[in-house]
RNA sequence: GCGCGCUUGGCUCAGUGGUAGAGCACUUCCUUCACACGGAAGGGGCCGCAGGUUCGAAUCCUGCAGCGCGCACCA
């Protein structure tokens, strides 16, 4: 065994064995392979990204699953890759050329040259983000990295896609969807986000018009809008058809203001007449609903708003070019100009808002390609009958209620980066429509291809399956396909699970996997979401090089429970990385103690505290097994840290001195081989979540040694997963609860003795004499423990011992502990101290007395709960006497 | 409007029918031969409010309040 320095150094560590691991493919999946499947694929982060703390999360918690997986002897694949993540890549693009002044607007360079730059960028910084997961410690199966657009993947999307217009499931047509005029191309409904403004309604006078088209000077409708800028567009006033108010009128005109036009009064169910004044101006062209209204009353589309969300000719000379929130200022000015305007009332209401570039979405009417879902129903079955789990299981719900009310996916976008629509268009001569061809390759000459490119997500979607060679029947497919676990975001359950789990059943007719752990959202510490805006997003490569990636990890799980969302503290990887430390330094003193790993436990000679630290390794692995099939990481993670920090470190290590300080060299090999068991299953159940410094101590401390190469002798990855003690094991080494519960009672008796020193203001450092008044047996090496762990000079057993008036004592069920403090004995001290411990107990004696007072009680509740009552009173009695006694001798 | 989640010590959160827990922060003491990225002892909570079920509720049910998040075509 090597010297090992005092503080862990996670630097060096970590690159050595990251380097290892690859070099000896240590994540390679092998589709051949006997072993059970296990296999992930990642949630592809854009491939221009940067690793983010949602990253950090996600892949913490897919690493940690496959590593268990791996250690339980599983074949595991973990697939990575990344998503060319269509407008967001294509606007970084756009932005960096603007900048550097190689182009204005994107036509400026025209379709190929663009393109050409967006692949620059992506060679450039596409591989960041996958060096970034390896740093954190990610263990993918990298000879499979894949990319949405390789060239394989691509023939996948446009397989589908042609496969699915055959269906009659894809179809074009002219409709009103939302438009992002920031980046001029229309999104899904799934892209808008919905958002509460503080806005105005203006209360607008359209003027009624007579039966010679002049206005009247006294009459006129009041129309209340959101939107001033759209009256320019408008078509018509709608009103309810049985509201008595307006119903005279209806079949008028009456003028539109700003362009002076004569408009139609007509009559529309939609219209709520309890809602404002009861009339609506109608944009057709400009407002879903009034879209709607314009199509069953035949009415024009006057287009007043561009693609550019600025206005056009059609408004007006005086509007023509502004942009649309400056037409809404010069709109609301000359209304007042003209006293048209009637009132301005301030308004909550929502808008939507582009997720992509932040600006607020247009209604905007335009050709477009559609897809009606398929496989719904066996989609909505799946998750229903429990074939896919949810982890949460709430999110199920969010799922059915979408997946019933599905709307057709806008999938078409006016972009460049990203799946060119496998649609081709022959002109014919004769002005009729042009033929249409959906096929992957080009008909021939003379066709064009459809100029827009598919929605990001029409590729995502079949990520399961396409990254694993789809439509061929791969080895890997077979293998490996359906995966076993999702994990990602609740925010993409529409995006991406729902539509994965669609093309999983249209294609390969069944499920793409089978649980989905929905983590959390990070937070900062005051629960904001993480932005680069606000710069509260830390950098997980500086935590990681501060910290180290073990640190950051073990941080992030300990404080990330199942389906909550997770507020960031640094002091959480502080945390961690103080964990390591502890973890280093448990694995030194065993070093410090030298001689060969021992493997064979005497059961000869176990102390009690040798049984007791067996019994709660046994009880933690229990709980951590338990933890990871619930998903519950937090959990796992906390129970790790409990059993190692506090019952390891705490008490074991501490009462081990006793052993290890001695001279019985046969005891303490003895002891030097709990310690080994311990250690040795502790750096295995650790190996998940600190992947790089339990490699590292399974080798520094010997432990690989002892495996065969395939199982643990070459690296932990492979050693296998700590099983629970059997019952042969448990019993061969005498391990009853019984022992462990004396173990408990003794431990508490030295913290309260060692409550005593502290109450006696007896520096640590001083040694002094204890007595303690057994009241059973004890044997000389627990007496010895007790010594040593209260850090006493001595520690006499004096059955018949006769305190001095006023000497300190506290009571347990082993006896009494007396401090005898030779002539500084502070009698009224004392009394304080043992009166405020007499109230205590004496609340508890009646608590526990009107309980068992209790006649429904005594007949209702369980025998073992009853009887766990009786016995808790019994103690607190028995201790009240113990505690009465003392106090009467201070009375004397 | 509908749905979901949250409300437990100063802070962040576990706990989910039988004596209120952790980490951080705080107080006091200790550089003792694994670790000051450490050790020891301690203070601090009528578990959001009101009802109900139960022998027993932080835990189950019902209402209410506050906060957060989804979904929804009301100008």
């Amino acid at each position: 065994m090597a010297e090992i320095p005092k503080a862990y150094e996670p630097q060096a560590v970590e690159e050595k064995w990251y380097g290892f691991w690859l070099k000896e493919n240590c994540f390679a999946a092998d589709p051949k392979s006997p072993k059970p499947a296990y296999s992930i694929v990642i949630p592809p982060p854009n491939v221009t990204g940067m690793l983010h703390m949602g990253h950090v999360l996600n892949n913490t918690i897919q690493d940690l699953l496959c590593r268990k997986a791996r250690m339980e002897g599983k074949e595991v694949l973990w697939l990575p890759g990344t998503d060319h993540a269509g407008i967001a890549t294509q606007a970084v693009v756009e932005k960096t050329l603007r900048k550097q002044g190689l182009m204005r607007y994107r036509d400026d360079l025209g379709r190929e040259k663009f393109l050409e730059h967006v692949w620059a960028w992506k060679e450039k910084h596409g591989g960041i983000i996958i060096q970034q997961l390896k740093k954190l410690g990610c263990s993918c199966d990298w000879s499979r990295e894949r990319f949405t657009m390789d060239p394989a993947y691509s023939k996948g999307v446009q397989r589908v896609f042609v496969d699915l217009y055959n269906k009659g499931l894809i179809y074009r047509g002219k409709r009103m969807v939302n438009w992002d005029p920031a980046a001029r191309t229309a999104l899904s409904d799934e892209e808008v986000e919905m958002t509460e403004r503080n806005g105005h309604l203006w209360h607008i006078k359209y003027p009624l018009l007579d039966q010679d088209g002049k206005p009247s000077a006294d009459e006129f409708l009041v129309v209340a809008t959101t939107r001033p800028e759209t009256m320019l567009g408008d078509e018509a006033v709608a009103v309810n058809p049985e509201d008595p108010r307006y119903t005279p009128i209806v079949g008028r005109k009456c003028l539109l203001p700003l362009q002076n036009k004569a408009i139609p009064i007509i009559a529309d169910s939609f219209v709520d007449p309890k809602f404002g004044t009861g009339c609506v101006k109608v944009t057709p062209a400009h407002d879903p609903n009034d879209y709607q209204m314009g199509q069953r009353h035949g009415l024009p589309l006057t287009v007043v708003i561009g693609a550019d969300g600025a206005m056009t000719p059609a408004a007006g000379a005086e509007f023509s070019g502004l942009d649309r929130a400056d037409a809404r200022k010069l709109a609301v000015e000359k209304l007042t100009a003209a006293g048209l305007l009637l009132k301005t009332e301030d308004y909550v209401h929502n808008v939507g808002y582009s997720q992509r570039s932040g600006v607020p979405i247009e209604p905007f009417l335009s050709e477009q390609w559609f897809l009606k879902y398929p496989a719904v129903e066996p989609s909505i079955r799946a998750v229903e009958e429990g074939r896919i789990a949810f982890h949460p299981e709430r999110w199920s719900k969010t799922y059915s209620h979408w997946m019933g009310n599905l709307r057709d996916w806008c999938i078409s976008r006016q972009l460049w980066w990203g799946h060119r629509i496998p649609v081709w268009y022959r002109k014919s001569a004769n002005g009729e429509p042009p033929e249409v061809s959906c096929q992957i390759e080009s008909p021939g000459p003379g066709w064009e291809q459809d100029p827009d490119v598919l929605d990001t997500w029409f590729s995502s979607w079949l990520w399961p399956f396409a990254t694993m060679g789809w439509p061929d029947q791969t080895d890997t497919l077979k293998k490996f396909y359906p995966t076993t676990d999702l994990v990602t975001g609740p925010d993409i359950i529409f995006f991406w699970v729902a539509r994965m789990i669609m093309a999983g059943h249209e294609y390969l007719g069944d499920l793409p996997f089978r649980n989905v752990y929905f983590t959390g959202i990070i937070r900062d510490k005051q629960g904001r979401k993480m932005s680069k805006s606000l710069g509260n997003s830390p950098d997980p490569l500086e935590l990681i090089a501060k910290y180290g990636a073990d640190a950051l990890r073990f941080g992030t799980m300990r404080s990330a429970p199942l389906g909550q969302d997770v507020l960031f503290d640094e002091k959480d990887v502080e945390l961690g990385r103080n964990f390591c430390n502890k973890l280093w330094n448990a694995c030194r003193f065993r070093q410090m103690h030298g001689g060969e790993v021992q493997a064979e436990i005497d059961p000869k000679r176990l102390t009690s505290d040798d049984k007791w630290v067996l019994l709660k390794l046994d009880r933690a692995i229990h709980e951590i097994t338990q933890a990871f099939a619930d998903y519950r990481f937090n959990e796992a993670s906390q129970t790790l840290y409990r059993f190692f920090w506090n019952e390891y470190c705490d008490w074991y290590v501490e009462a081990s001195k006793a052993v290890l300080h001695g001279t019985d060299e046969a005891q303490k090999a003895s002891t030097l081989a709990v310690i080994d068991f311990v250690l040795s299953h502790a750096v295995r159940l650790f190996h998940p979540f600190l992947p790089f410094i339990t490699e590292e101590l399974w080798h520094g401390m010997g432990y690989s040694a002892d495996m065969p190469a395939s199982q643990g002798g070459k690296t932990i990855i492979f050693a296998p997963w700590p099983k629970a003690l059997d019952e042969d094991f448990i019993h061969h080494y005498g391990l009853q609860e019984t022992v462990a519960a004396a173990v408990d009672a003794r431990y508490e008796l030295v913290s309260q003795g060692r409550n005593l020193r502290r109450e006696g203001n007896i520096p640590a450092a001083k040694k002094v004499k204890y007595i303690l008044k057994p009241s059973g047996g004890l044997s000389a090496q627990e007496a010895e423990v007790i010594k040593l762990l209260l850090n006493a000079e001595a520690l006499e057993l004096q059955p018949e011992y006769q305190p001095e008036k006023g000497t300190p004592v506290v009571h347990s069920s082993l006896g009494e502990l007396y401090l005898p403090l030779s002539g500084l004995v502070d009698t009224a001290a004392e009394k304080v101290r043992l009166g405020k411990e007499a109230e205590k107990i004496e609340a508890e004696i009646i608590k526990a007395e009107q309980r068992l007072n209790n006649p429904s009680f005594t007949q209702k509740a369980p025998p073992n709960v009853l009887q766990e009552h009786q016995k808790r009173l019994a103690d607190w009695k028995a201790k009240r006497e113990q505690v009465q006694a003392a106090l009467d001798r201070l009375k004397e």
